[in-house]
DNA sequence: CCCTGATTCGC
DNA sequence: GCGAATCAGG
């Protein structure tokens, strides 16, 4: 595979739209993350950490600089920019990008940088267990195992660790399994458990 | 372990 | 220019 011109933009326009290397080379296909990486080095889009650069004279102080100020940290905190707002699709397949992005090249304005991870937003919301319909066994193991919860963030989630969500979204006290997910399933092994059943064990009660 | 990006250096 | 190997974190 070479960097055509579409490839380049495709590296470019994903690079700046915070997506990992590794990401960005899966998208592309025929490269590695290293590849990437290395590309966008050469192409020196690495930082866009554009400092004021140069800047041989950094005191715009006019003269009287008080001086007593003690400014630690900050130096690079852009804001945390509202980033994504409601975004009403569930999942879709195709990354599909309305966003217009005015190709952020140059501008010394620090671009938005939300370095939103692409979130494994997608995974059919699993019904949480209505404790009713559910073998006592599974539910006995959920429960153990919940206890044993790596309890991750979103951001921590991978395609190996269990998304069952866990507590209240609208509260603190939220959280994901993070148990090593079953391969190829969303879940670890109990939360498959529960999140995929039969059909067959909650033959219609005819109540 | 899993994953990041950064660098190096033979090709 | 390219990217695997390696490095340096988290």
């Amino acid at each position: 595979m070479s960097w055509t011109d579409d490839r380049v933009e495709t590296l470019k326009r994903m690079w700046s739209e915070g997506q990992s290397a590794s990401a960005i080379a899966k998208e592309l296909g025929g490269v590695t993350r290293n590849a990437v990486i290395g590309k966008v080095h050469r192409l020196g889009l690495s930082n866009r950490n554009d400092e004021a650069e140069a800047a041989p004279a950094p005191a715009p102080e006019p003269a009287p600089a008080p001086a007593p100020e003690v400014k630690p940290a900050a130096a690079v905190r852009p804001a945390p920019a509202p980033a994504a707002p409601p975004r009403p699709e569930p999942v879709a397949a195709a990354p599909a990008q309305p966003e217009p992005e005015a190709e952020p090249a140059t501008q010394p304005a620090f671009v938005p940088v939300p370095r939103r991870p692409i979130v494994p937003a997608g995974q059919p919301l699993p019904p949480q267990p209505s404790a009713n319909e559910i073998s006592p066994e599974a539910l006995a193991s959920v429960r153990e195992v919940e206890k044993r919860a790596k309890k991750l963030t979103l951001m921590e989630l991978t395609e190996r660790t269990c998304k069952w969500p866990i507590g209240d979204p609208a509260t603190e006290k939220f959280w994901f399994c993070g148990l090593p997910s079953v391969a190829g399933k969303p879940y670890c092994e109990a939360h498959v458990g529960v999140a995929f059943q039969p059909m067959s064990s909650r033959r219609d009660r005819r109540r």
